[in-house]
DNA sequence: AATATGGACAACCGCATCGAG
DNA sequence: CCTCGATGCGGTTGTCCATAT
């Protein structure tokens, strides 16, 4: 397909997999187990290359695979995740039960991408900034950068604000369940930035700065960016139910923007009725939180 | 019926990260 | 601490197929 081979080269298969590879495959790793991708192809009796077969084999063969199309929950998750975690395909799909970070990423591309898009009306400016007032004189990606910034910080808020609620939890309240696992789990974790990879977005933004503090400065800056956001947010969602989206036009990677779309994408984006956006008010709780040893972890809640 | 076009999906590539030596 | 191989991940591309012209 076009570029080089990555893995030689000669005598190397490529291309789309026959059903006896796949078998041979199968009986394999049901016989060795997984791992050691360099090799297996040679002892299956493979002319692919290892990284070929443990694609082939985690996002096709591999049991437990759930094919088809898309729940409407799914994909509601979908957006909510991407909000939370952006390109971190991998991550979505471990919250996504028997659905590989391929099969996410294809869908996000050609599926979501485009019906959020289609709700802007085709254009591909923003006619409603979510944080007009702020954004509208800087640049391009400055613009990016806040607009997605308070897309997260509204649900880091919102789970951090569940999280810290837990104890009191109404049964009845909206949906913690998902949220607080999801907060909890190592998805959660890799948000917060524990293993120290930042990658989301490749944005160095304040907050980001933040979810790392070292320092009592960083957890300053880090309120006063979360309050700037947070009011802007606050603006946004109550004066004129915003319509956002992502521009995903070119590079995709890290390149979002909120465009106009519907309002069901909007609250399916960020799930939060109006009357929820109290929990904002609270930012600061979780932003300052009491002197914790246990708390030196690389977050900020 | 033939051809063009676009969407969907499978597969590949390059880079980042991890861990062993 | 450094190097290097193995693995994982995300972006991109190629191919197939359906639909439009």
């Amino acid at each position: 397909m076009g570029k080089a081979p990555c893995c030689d080269k000669h005598g190397v298969k490529r291309g789309s997999w026959t059903p006896e590879e796949d078998e041979a495959l199968v009986e394999h790793i049901k016989k060795h187990g997984e791992g050691s991708w360099r090799t297996l192809p040679k002892h299956a009796g493979l002319q692919r290359c290892g990284k070929s077969c443990r694609l082939r084999w985690i996002n096709y063969l591999r049991p437990g695979i759930k094919r088809g199309p898309f729940t409407s929950e799914e994909e509601t998750n979908i957006i909510q995740l991407h909000a939370l975690l952006g390109n971190r395909w991998a991550a979505i799909a471990s919250q996504l039960p028997g659905r590989t970070d391929n099969e996410i990423k294809n869908y996000w591309n050609t599926h979501l991408k485009k019906n959020l898009h289609h709700h802007s009306g085709g254009t591909k400016q923003p006619c409603l900034s979510p944080h007009a007032g702020i954004v509208k004189s800087e640049s391009p990606s400055t613009r990016h950068m806040v607009q997605w910034e308070s897309a997260r910080v509204e649900a880091e808020a919102r789970l951090s604000m569940e999280s810290s609620l837990n104890n009191s939890w109404s049964p009845a309240k909206t949906c913690p369940d998902y949220f607080l696992r999801l907060w909890n789990s190592e998805v959660g974790e890799s948000f917060r930035g524990l293993k120290g990879r930042e990658r989301v977005g490749e944005s160095h933004s304040l907050v980001s700065q933040a979810s790392t503090p070292s320092s009592s400065s960083k957890l300053e800056s880090c309120s006063d960016a979360s309050l700037h956001l947070k009011n802007t947010v606050q603006e946004q969602i109550s004066s004129c139910k915003p319509k956002l989206e992502y521009d995903t036009g070119g590079s995709d990677s890290g390149n979002y923007e909120y465009l106009d779309t519907s309002d069901s994408a909007f609250k399916q984006y960020l799930d939060m009725p109006d009357e929820d956006i109290e929990f904002l008010d609270h930012t600061d709780s979780f932003l300052n939180p009491p002197d914790d040893d246990e708390e030196e972890d690389d977050r900020c809640d």
